[in-house]
DNA sequence: GTCTATATGCTGATAGAC
DNA sequence: GTCTATCAGCATATAGAC
């Protein structure tokens, strides 16, 4: 599985293939038809068990606002969260965060599972950070160009090919301060332009 | 070439296959490799037609300032001229789109050539717009923050699988007016946090 | 120039020895 | 369960007929 999960990151599941993945963990070639039936079966309980409880953090965020100064540091925690990990070049949090851009990028037949266990949950938690901070009625739309601008700018750090990264981020030594810097830059927006309302949130 | 074009645009470089761009083209598979010698010299003539010259209409952007009010019209102009070629589903836009990304996403041979000619100029062109709000002596991170900031609220807009757009973005019939909400609400934030002061372009 | 036939190598999957 | 040997298929590239 760990053989398998360091291949489809780095390769993408079509470029991937099961001699390599057998190569580094030590077995034969027949091993992943053995245990897991097919190279697609291998790749689906790879992506269940990275995502299955990956976003936990970030979803439960919204949970603890109760008032406007929780509700700004909600939205700043969020943003940095997410930025922790998009930037971090360390496993565990570098091979989902590959796996994660190969099906933005390619989708395959695991994409829904992705979605479903992790991006539409994480996505949703930022939108109720998001409407918190609008009028009761506002238009959904205005609720999705937010939070399609923080997912942009969250995955723009999520580059990992040594050219993109030389041109789009900062050099290794300024890496940490950097972070901080466009986790201000994003979630300030948000806390200066929207103003939190309570309690209109149930609202049908 | 056209059938090159959209075969590796479609596929990406690795997944392509010279017998498909062939069969598309309406020639046998050996004739690749007689007038282009090999796959990958294919696609670097694919890569330097598409990449020549089109960017050259953002990266004039910034010659046209001269005042306060044509720099916020060219910052305007810029982000929503990126948008419409970004979001532009036909072609030639959405093949020169689709090449682009999949060389951000998974890079070739070929990367140096589309970032010579294409985007290091297109994305020094908005660091010039974004200098010339700024202080003389602003740190060089800070005009990287604002125009990875821009890059990764544009480049989001470019998803092309069925699935991600669905969650990401509207429905289609309200495409339009989503594009210049969106193109609104990005150059807004540098126009109004940013200011433009004159005659400091040129100091060493 | 244009084509068919083929060389060589890698893929996922499997049959069958132990 | 674990392994080697092999199958069928597709890839790029090329040799040689016309």
């Amino acid at each position: 599985m760990h053989a398998a999960l360091c291949e489809f990151a780095v390769m993408g599941f079509d470029a991937a293939t099961v001699r390599s993945i057998c190569e580094a963990a030590g077995v034969n070639v027949a091993a992943v038809n053995y245990y897991f039936n097919s190279k697609e079966n291998l790749y689906h309980e790879v992506i269940r068990a990275q995502f299955e409880d990956f976003g936990v953090q970030l979803i439960r965020i919204p949970d603890k606002v109760h008032d406007e100064a929780s509700w700004r540091a909600a939205v700043h925690e969020w943003v940095l969260h997410s930025l922790q990990i998009v930037v971090d070049d360390n496993p565990p949090h570098v091979w989902v965060n590959r796996l994660f851009m190969n099906e933005r990028h390619h989708p395959s037949s695991q994409l829904p599972l992705l979605l479903d266990s992790f991006f539409k949950p994480v996505d949703e938690s930022l939108r109720r950070l998001i409407r918190m901070g609008m009028p009761a009625g506002a238009d959904e739309m205005d609720v999705q160009i937010w939070a399609t601008s923080v997912h942009g700018q969250v995955s723009m750090l999520g580059q990992r090919s040594g050219p993109w990264k030389k041109i789009l981020l900062p050099p290794d030594a300024e890496r940490g301060r950097w972070l901080l810097k466009m986790a201000e830059h994003i979630s300030s927006r948000i806390i200066s332009e929207l103003k939190y309302r309570p309690a209109t949130e149930k609202t049908p």
